[in-house]
DNA sequence: TTGTACGCGTTATCAT
DNA sequence: ATGATAACGCGTACAA
């Protein structure tokens, strides 16, 4: 076991007081911080995280909610780089970081989370408009930021992609190489991503003068989605598909490809992600580049900016995507 | 702010005391508690943890370190199924799970988690048979239970698979269907999982009476080592591959394919792991299936377990796996 | 520069 | 059944 603070001072023949300075640089002459020093490396000595926390009111742990489907969280390496994000920052803050996945209802971990405590700040990831989980949170005492954001709640801090222009870029492309009838495939109804996404073709087709009858079909951000929906596209005369993913984007080409259609000949194709699978595609995948690891390492400082001054408001951060032109639009242009 | 235990006392007219054994269970009259209980609701009154913690001598919160290259974490849907077998228990148990993935030197990491303290206990990958991380774990006081295992240490408890056993089952497979010359290209050197694999296919190929000379390469778990070592393998006339993983196994079969011979008449081929697009590739893979989040509620399960009796010796536990067979090793088979 | 003493919010032991 | 009171280990004004 780790020896105590008292037992410490017991050993070195000073007040606990003083040792606790020499571990959190107060002030102290330098011959005992030395012998302090050295009995504290003897004994290996490790604070004692509950007291600390009690003592000082803040624990140096944030909490980090990822409240998603399973399947999601496996088909999609969009959770482990998020993560990878976040804790790239944490840890160099010297803050720990405690997890929640969704395997309760969110009022459940919602609940757990509360129950905790102690935790300085929160980053739950917002996908649904509306969500009790992240309701709960923003209601709570506890600082917190969320991934995506919720146009309903202005209070709320958020670091997020503006998928809406991202769209509007990938349609606008799809415009200016020729094509007229561009369908497109959305995400899951009811979340933010999918609704902007939605928003932003709209938006694009309109400007340039193009109908969207008919040419909108509802998917859910997976590849059977996408197989389907292509399907209908192509009956209703498409000549180009925009998807609200990657996933979706792979399924539509199976579907493209078993017609006997040509990509991008008869149908130009694109996605949003660019996931690892999407430049090794046949052909490789024009489609959207979120940096997912410097979403998460952006939330991550956000929350720490909150903490540092809780006051200042809240903070609102857009990350910019970019527009990756591959042959599935393309047709004859150089592999890059 | 949630108020505290005394301030409870004080509103309803109790003990702090009384006040601690409503909300743990302690003996206390119908007619106090339920005030006390009816003031509880009304403050949405929520225990703090680290005054808690303090005082009992132990937190509900599991560490779960996953120190491993973020490339493979990314790729590699592993971490997130594991996670979430994890998960699984801990939330049941009501117990919170800290996590430390590898972005730090194993040193500083195991610095940290020690350092942060008060963790009932940790769940810990062990993919490399030295790891001074894991070393460190098992050192200190708090209960450990690998995902893993490494037989230097017999005093460790672990939850694995049998990977030796799982690559004398597909090898033999291999044998089976009439393949002499079979090859296999070896996991990342170092780790648990590519020797015991490699043991397992040379145990096969003895009993078999058949010669491995020549026909084993290193890979590194990565489909970029499956191309070139499917190259040399091919060069040495193999009739058959046994690939360490998928990932590799996908690559070997980009190799067979650009020399125009086919899967699996010419080459037959086999893998480990049984990814979501093993399945799916053409043909599909023949390969060993690992319930990855079944292996992660087993380890929760077992770390309980220690915590539970302490003095039961180590617990050591080896999953089962299934050999999956597809197309890649037994042609002309309904699909399954 | 150093020591004393109190507070942080709970649990647990001992009286009553 | 209930109420004092002592831990739990540490930070920190305040005093010396």
């Amino acid at each position: 076991m780790t020896p105590t603070l008292d037992e410490i001072a017991a050993l070195t023949h000073v007040s606990r007081a003083t040792v606790s300075r020499v571990i959190n640089g107060g002030p102290v002459a330098e011959a005992t911080r030395r012998r302090v020093l050295g009995v504290l490396e003897q004994t290996n000595y490790r604070p004692n995280a509950a007291a600390r926390t009690l003592a000082m009111g803040h624990s140096g742990v944030v909490g980090v909610v990822m409240h998603i489907d399973s399947h999601l969280l496996f088909q999609d390496p969009y959770f482990a780089q998020l993560l990878q994000g976040i804790s790239d920052v944490l840890s160099e803050r010297e803050a720990a970081m405690m997890l929640w996945v969704g395997n309760r209802t969110k009022e459940e971990t919602l609940d757990n989370i509360l129950r905790r405590g102690m935790l300085d700040g929160v980053i739950v990831t917002a996908n649904y408009q509306e969500d009790p989980l992240v309701d709960g949170l923003l209601a709570s005492s506890i600082p917190t930021v969320l991934v995506g954001h919720r146009a309903a709640d202005p209070t709320a801090s958020y670091v997020d992609i503006d998928n809406a222009h991202a769209a509007d870029t990938v349609t606008s492309h799809l415009v200016k190489i020729g094509r007229r009838r561009i369908g497109h495939i959305t995400g899951a109804r009811g979340t933010g991503a999918a609704e902007d996404r939605l928003t932003g073709y709209r938006r694009a087709m309109q400007r340039a003068g193009l109908l969207t009858d008919g040419l909108i079909v509802e998917g859910d951000f997976n590849r059977a989605s996408g197989i389907t929906g292509a399907a209908q596209l192509l009956n209703a005369g498409a000549d180009a598909i925009f998807c609200a993913n990657d996933a979706e984007a792979s399924g539509a080409l199976e579907t493209i490809r078993a017609r006997g259609l040509c990509v991008p000949e008869d149908v130009a194709l694109a996605g949003f992600d660019d996931l690892e699978f999407s430049a090794h595609l046949d052909p490789p995948l024009t489609t959207i580049r979120q940096g997912v690891r410097q979403q998460g390492s952006e939330v991550a400082n956000v929350l720490f900016e909150l903490l540092r001054d809780p006051n200042g408001g809240p903070r609102r951060v857009l990350l910019p995507t970019e527009l990756v032109i591959r042959q599935s639009t393309v047709g004859g242009v150089q592999r890059g």
